[in-house]
DNA sequence: ACTATGTCGATGATATTAGTCGACAAAGGA
DNA sequence: TCCTTTGTCGACTAATATCATCGACATAGT
């Protein structure tokens, strides 16, 4: 029951992004130095966040990623979505069909109410929130690169 | 980011028990039976709730398991602990040493609400919860074989 | 052209999951 | 005592998922 690696890093990506936003967009390779990436590892780490809307890129000389929308319009949720699939801990809480058991299930009953739980905290989560924790909890290093 | 077979059907077997709990031990055989388990693959996933105390067994003929305790003390997060280890989605939540990030990362900040958010549902529910559930979804059902 | 960047599919190493098998231990009964 | 019934436990295996790395390619700027 572990988050792997890639909602890790890729949540760790985005609030990169969200604390760099500038006028010119990022580069993955700043990006990967920053959060201790591999540079190949977090191309495939991106691919999701851009096919799903999230981050947008531009290819080439002076190319590189940026936030599509504000970071206060990006929730958790959505980003955990694209990075990891369903949120849900069971498959049957999604699809009661590939299990026969599903509607009289009690067990399922509590997966789903998990399921509700790390919704909720997800939801109510923003970069722009990350960033501001991140603000208060270090204000002099934020935008700085981790030594 | 799944709950794996052994938290699921660990789960179930437990509940079958709390369901089925009488004079005489109930028979690993039957357990596996009703909940569609193999015995072989049950034994494992019994063992580690009969080491944590939540399960008592006796060996030999007319042998079998029960609870340990009473369901309304069984707490599913002390279950699921059992069955998985720790709840936590995320490695660093425990343990902070594993990433030198960890004093600052806020991101280890979310995964941390997670972890509670989760705690809190999990230790909010005791089995005779679930048999209380079971019984109002099917009453004439509980204590039956699956057909 | 040439360089800097992102894109993508193939590949591989390692770990985890989900079981199965077989030998063994303990308890009861004939 | 010996046989049967039950749980115990470690070794083994197959399948899958995770965590990358590599190389060829596409695109944009200079």
């Amino acid at each position: 029951m572990k988050l792997s690696t890639k909602g890790q890093y890729g949540t760790r990506a985005l609030l990169d992004l969200a604390l760099h936003q500038g006028q010119a967009p990022i580069l993955l390779r700043d990006i990967a130095q920053r959060q201790q990436i591999s540079l190949q590892y977090l191309e495939h780490l991106i691919a999701p966040l851009i096919a799903g809307g999230m981050v947008r890129s531009i290819r080439g000389a002076r190319g590189g990623v940026s936030l599509a929308r504000s970071p206060d319009e990006i929730r958790l949720s959505e980003a955990i979505q694209l990075l990891e699939g369903s949120i849900a801990l069971v498959e049957c809480v999604d699809n009661p069909r590939i299990c026969n058991r599903s509607e009289l299930c009690v067990t399922r009953d509590i997966w789903g109410e998990l399921k509700q739980a790390i919704d909720e905290v997800l939801e109510s989560t923003t970069l722009q929130d990350l960033v501001e924790r991140q603000k208060r909890k270090k204000p002099s290093e934020v935008g700085m690169y981790y030594i």
